[in-house]
DNA sequence: CTGGGATAG
DNA sequence: ATTTCTATCCCAG
């Protein structure tokens, strides 16, 4: 039958989604200060990949010709961005920033520029230490072990943007507020902390996103860029029809393929069936017309669409199971997927490059010289440490400073995978048919890589001979007919040595604390004395003024000193902030 | 475990 | 971001 069931919300989280703005503009900025007031755009190829927001007020934008950029704004500032390294190294660093202010540690990253944390259990915390007797002078709490680490604020507003806009809490001022948004107005105010100390600290400004799956919180982000943040308020299930569901009402007007998790292939099934006809893509469109947008409400609403029914729809060889059950979810708001667990080392590496023609064995051999030196540069960057670094029963007790310090491996790869992806032949018709399918072969990788005495290009110069070599032919048996568009090298299967763990849990909890102590160090609130009697500048009001592009965030709301009032001007909307106990029960 | 596919930025 | 260069998760065998 078919039913239109769907699993109950998981509504008790608060999830946090970061997401830099302009990330490899910014990544210039923090270098260099002075570029952030002028127009700044940063070039891989012949396209400008991103700009900052100055280049944009000018008219420059994502994905433009050099050449076009130039005619508009000749006075734009070209940054060179084909070497990835800076900014994955400043994705890392930002990245441990973010993770340091996490008890659960989960914290995920996606790309370079995004970062999932699941803080609930800091939000718990913070809602049973509450004085909710006086909400204005809040203190919200970083640290379990430290009361004095945290920041003051006030609890009787949500700090940013909301959605909907024109948000007001439907019950009656007066009473407590609900649990549900009481959690995510604590979240608001931690999420508006950490943008502010990644402002502050690195220099960096990102626009965040505030839910309770990190579906919704990663969606509801894109709504104030740059440098704003919005939470998706209540009620977030049905309580009477779908009218005053915000979630529904919120992913009802974006696009099937806008939803993350439904990507090319999906939404493509998706817009076939909804407009009724077959696939009438590629016809020759390098940048064509956009397929017709079909919108989560339109498919959602379909009398015929039901879980079963995309399950018939969508499951394919190779597809997950339970797909159409899934994408049923996703088409209702609902994520359960968790944020992952921060991991110490990643899964994998790989170093790939293309190319317009490589036809011959020489060249190859030249190609994949370069892969594996790059491949074991980036090994010794990701995997290696400096000895006291790694926590080690033994060893913590026995070493005793850095100036001694050896490198250790954190995880030795098992394994090498070789892919390539073969230019497909010419059709009869003299066209060729496009297809970005790949080969792969894995083997073992041999120990010798993990030698660190040994110079880079010779265990390079090994490993293609010893290995690689013969797994090429594995692939390409032929002498020769083959063209390859693409080769990738990778490690993968990480085993990680002993003081290193995956997850957050068991011994490794002390090394995270130690790094959490480091960063609030520097900006712990010593001796805080509540202010006098309005609140701190109000976190709502710096937000909503927000202008656009040369916002910022007040800095003085975190300092003492400063608790000097100005009085209470204007609190238009506050009764709206106020919620009672009637009404909404989330859990 | 291996090899391939889908998805993401 | 179907283009490029990564990375992750999932499935069948």
């Amino acid at each position: 039958m078919g039913s239109k069931t769907l699993p109950a919300r998981k509504d008790g989280r608060v999830i946090i989604h970061f997401d830099y703005d302009c990330f490899y503009a910014s990544v210039f900025e923090a270098k260099n200060p002075a570029l952030k007031s002028l127009p700044l755009a940063v070039q891989q190829k012949q396209i400008i990949v991103t700009c900052n927001y100055e280049a944009r007020r000018r008219g420059l934008h994502k994905l433009q010709l050099i050449k076009e950029a130039k005619k508009i704004c000749p006075d734009v500032i070209i940054e060179l961005g084909e070497d990835i390294s800076p900014f994955r190294d400043a994705s890392k660093e930002l990245y441990n920033f973010v993770k340091a202010f996490s008890w659960n540690q989960r914290v995920e990253r996606l790309g370079f520029d995004e970062i999932w944390m699941d803080t609930t259990d800091i939000v718990e915390y913070n809602l049973e230490t509450l004085n909710r007797h006086d909400l204005e002078n809040s203190f919200f709490q970083l640290s379990r072990d430290d009361p004095t680490a945290g920041f003051s604020f006030d609890a009787s507003v949500l700090a940013g943007h909301k959605y909907p806009k024109d948000y007001i809490y439907p019950g009656n001022p007066d009473d407590v507020v609900d649990n549900l948004t009481f959690r995510l107005r604590l979240g608001s105010h931690l999420a508006l902390y950490i943008r502010h100390q990644l402002e502050q600290q690195k220099g960096y400004t990102c626009t965040v996103g505030i839910s309770t799956s990190k579906l919704l919180s990663k969606l509801v982000g894109n709504l104030n860029k740059p440098k704003g943040q919005t939470t998706l308020m209540p009620p977030l299930s049905q309580i009477d029809g779908q009218s005053n569901n915000n979630v529904i009402k919120f992913i009802d007007d974006h696009e099937v393929g806008k939803i993350p998790g439904i990507g090319f292939k999906l939404s493509q099934k998706l817009r076939d069936f909804y407009l009724g006809r077959p696939a009438e893509y590629d016809k020759g469109l390098i940048y064509g017309g956009r397929p017709e947008p079909v919108k989560v409400a339109e498919l959602r609403n379909h009398p015929d669409v039901n879980p079963e029914m995309l399950e018939k729809l969508l499951a394919g060889p190779g597809s997950p199971h339970g797909i159409g059950y899934k994408i049923w979810c996703l088409l209702n708001g609902i994520d359960d997927t968790e944020v992952g667990q921060a991991k110490a080392v990643p899964s994998q590496i790989s170093i790939e490059d293309s190319y317009i023609r490589l036809d011959t064995m020489p060249e190859v051999l030249r190609e994949l010289e370069t892969l594996a030196k790059s491949l074991i540069r980036r090994m010794h960057k990701d995997l290696v440490a400096d000895d006291d670094d790694v926590i080690e029963e033994v060893q913590s007790e026995t070493t005793t400073s850095s100036s001694l310090a050896s490198k250790k491996w954190l995880a030795y790869p098992k394994t090498v995978r070789l892919s390539t992806r073969p230019r497909p032949a010419l059709r009869p018709d003299g066209t060729r048919p496009r297809s970005f399918k790949r080969l792969s072969h894995s083997a073992p990788l041999p120990r010798f890589i993990f030698s660190l005495s040994t110079n880079i290009d010779s265990l390079a110069d090994r490993l293609v001979n010893e290995v690689l070599i013969a797994m090429f032919r594995k692939l390409h048996p032929e002498k020769q007919g083959w063209n390859l568009s693409l080769v990738n090298l990778a490690v993968t299967n990480m085993a990680e040595t002993a003081g290193v763990t995956k997850t957050a849990s068991g011994r490794d909890i002390s090394h995270m604390f130690k790094k959490q102590d480091d960063v609030l160090r520097d900006f712990r609130v010593t001796d805080f004395t509540p202010p006098p009697d309005s609140g701190s500048p109000r976190v709502e009001d710096l937000e909503e003024i927000d202008g656009g592009l040369d916002e910022h965030i007040e800095d003085k709301v975190y300092t003492e000193g400063d608790w000097d009032s100005e009085g209470d001007e204007d609190y238009e909307g506050r009764e709206s902030l106020w919620a009672d106990t009637g009404g909404i029960q989330s859990l």
